[in-house]
DNA sequence: AATAAGTTCAACCGAAAGGTTGAATAAAAC
DNA sequence: GTTTTATTCAACCTTTCGGTTGAACTTATT
């Protein structure tokens, strides 16, 4: 079952970055940052059709950035307030990774030179 | 002049963003953030054409995610650590706006609560 | 010098993205 | 009850994407 789950995970980070990659659609995320809003009030500074800007909104609400919830006629859209932990968190892991990997380079760089050239017979000395 | 720095930085931001958009490119800096690689050692997990790879870590290079530094007739590839330094950041100031808002809202919430309606007898209680 | 290894370049292909226009639908206002 | 307003649906078009294959190029190996 973690298989399904790990498997969906991806997915929903593909959607997330692919939602992300527009720039359309990031202005529609930050304006819904400052407050909820309706189609057509999202669609107004953006120099294209209201028929695009839809498209776009649609996207993010597959992504699961931003939700949707009618009134009437009108769909106030709102930003999902955690939909942006699975990839923050995905760049947390990988940031840790290096500075993992970089510490231990460190840690080898210090102890190299803590003891300098060892002369003719070089005797390795891996820490840990 | 800012104008210019703005565009381009919005540009980086798509760009990285649809960069770890698929999940093969997201493989590929997982596989880089734990150590340097060969195109052809990058390739080997992958079920696709080791030119299907390498055109991913072309989109990769670009975006400014992974370096190359060619060693005669290999390239090895490693991470930009500050490449996803202004993806955070775009994200933490999301969510700052966001929650700035929310706390507006509680503050309103808290304010009517403190003062409650002149009415008969409702009077709630939010939990700080 | 000939061959093999590591990698990219170039042309192609099908599918998806991002936009358009023109209905269609549903609720509000007149 | 006809007309506006708010929004989506559907079809289409062009560009980009992710993959393929085959050739070219550069550096090692023999």
């Amino acid at each position: 079952m973690i298989e399904k789950k790990v498997a969906s995970r991806t997915a929903r980070l593909d959607a997330v970055f692919a939602a992300l990659a527009d720039p359309t659609r990031r202005a529609i995320v930050e304006r819904l940052s400052r407050s909820e809003a309706r189609v057509t009030e999202i669609a107004e500074p953006f120099p294209m059709s209201l028929n695009a800007v839809s498209k776009h909104i649609r996207v993010l609400e597959a992504s699961g950035v931003v939700e949707r919830h009618k009134k009437g006629r009108e769909h106030f859209l709102s930003i999902n307030t955690g939909s942006l932990d699975e990839v923050d968190g995905w760049i947390e892991r990988m940031r840790h990774y290096w500075e993992a990997r970089l510490d231990a380079m460190e840690r080898v760089l210090a102890e190299l030179n803590k003891d300098p050239k060892p002369g003719p017979k070089d005797r390795k000395h891996v820490s840990r």
